[in-house]
DNA sequence: TATAAAAATACAAATAAAGTAACATATCTT
DNA sequence: AAGATATGTTACTTTATTTGTATTTTTATA
């Protein structure tokens, strides 16, 4: 049995679908579709997956599998707590770790369904593990002790929604001025930096 | 008869299917969901438009009306040959003037459908009358005489493409930097300004 | 309150997508 | 090269979605 070939072709699937999904959504892509963008046949297609509805959640089930990996080996690494958040905030920015805004319509359109359920189920454990990680740093004096942790991370997501704002953006020469100035107000806030508050 | 409201109701259908088939393209998107994001019954629909072709001729219709209207406006001000030139590059770079990949994708996908042969002359007419306005301008010695007009059009648009390219982004601290890097090679070739090629 | 436009509902007809079966072909392993 | 396994092709049935229309109800307005 050749192994490689079994996993190109999984994985081949398992790629295109998740870019497919990304743009357009769950619902508007249809199998045939997968498997002519991926160079597969739709047999063997129903080998590796029972339906489009399995399809789409190995594929979720990797995003955030993928997500929690980039994330956790962000926060191994041996530099400041700054340093990781700035660095986590940037690739928001960037939209590598982007939410595709048409595949969360889909899935939070059905709030019965099981895609609903397990996107759920693994978005609460990532938000539980950043809590977590975040109230260790806390502990540790690395940000300030009187501010809700909840509320900073939901700050962290406002606060990439802000740099997609036209009406921010219109207001700096560009978009590099625009995040340099969103990161540093979230970091420093908008006291200058020798006025410390008691 | 409210005579504004059947304007109100045609004009939503027309926003949001453009806005629809912008995003996702003509097949992906069914007459119902236009519908309902138009706030507008399937009857209202119907009285307006006698199907989904129909109404996609309108919006591509109004689309290429929208952009000849922008286009010559521009041109008739009384503002230099280059400058006209530039705010062109600049609006295609902006993405004001953009035209959807998946809606494109669609239409060039059944080159026998009417909606293709639309698309077409539409488009032939307005690169006839660019055509000629950068003849008249070559005439007039508003650019260089021996350039092919043609191949003026052809690389207009390469160069729009290139600003959105990875590999040219990573060069450049900014996107700023490399649309005028992009615009000053348009214009001026890599020669320094005091010679002068024969 | 009479009237016209639009919405809601329900539905038959048409179209598209999902999923399966039988057989053909390519590719790897030994 | 032989046999096994993965993949492809074609054709088809079933199921789901979309279209387009007819009928009744609601809403706005003059």
């Amino acid at each position: 049995m050749p192994a490689q070939i079994q996993n190109e072709k999984y994985e081949a699937i398992l790629q295109t679908a998740h870019d497919l999904f990304w743009k357009f959504g769950i619902r508007r892509v249809t199998v045939e579709e997968v498997c002519k963008e991926a160079g597969v046949s739709k047999m063997t297609f129903y080998r590796y997956f029972s339906n489009k509805n399995d399809l789409a959640k190995e594929v979720i089930e990797k995003m955030f599998s993928d997500m929690y990996t980039g994330y956790r080996s962000l926060m191994d690494q041996d530099i400041p707590f700054e340093e990781k958040v700035k660095q986590q905030l940037m690739m928001k920015f960037e939209g590598t770790n982007e939410i595709s805004a048409e595949l969360v319509k889909d899935i939070y359109g059905d709030p019965g369904s099981e895609l609903f359920s397990v996107w759920k189920s693994r978005a609460d454990k990532i938000v539980q593990v950043v809590l977590d990680d975040y109230k260790e740093a806390q502990k540790k004096g690395w940000i300030r002790q009187d501010l809700n942790v909840e509320f900073i991370l939901y700050m962290s997501n406002k606060t990439v929604q802000i740099a997609s704002d036209p009406q921010a953006q219109a207001m700096y020469p560009d978009m590099q001025s625009l995040i340099m100035e969103i990161a540093n107000m979230f970091f420093y806030g908008i006291m200058p930096r020798n006025i410390v508050t008691k």
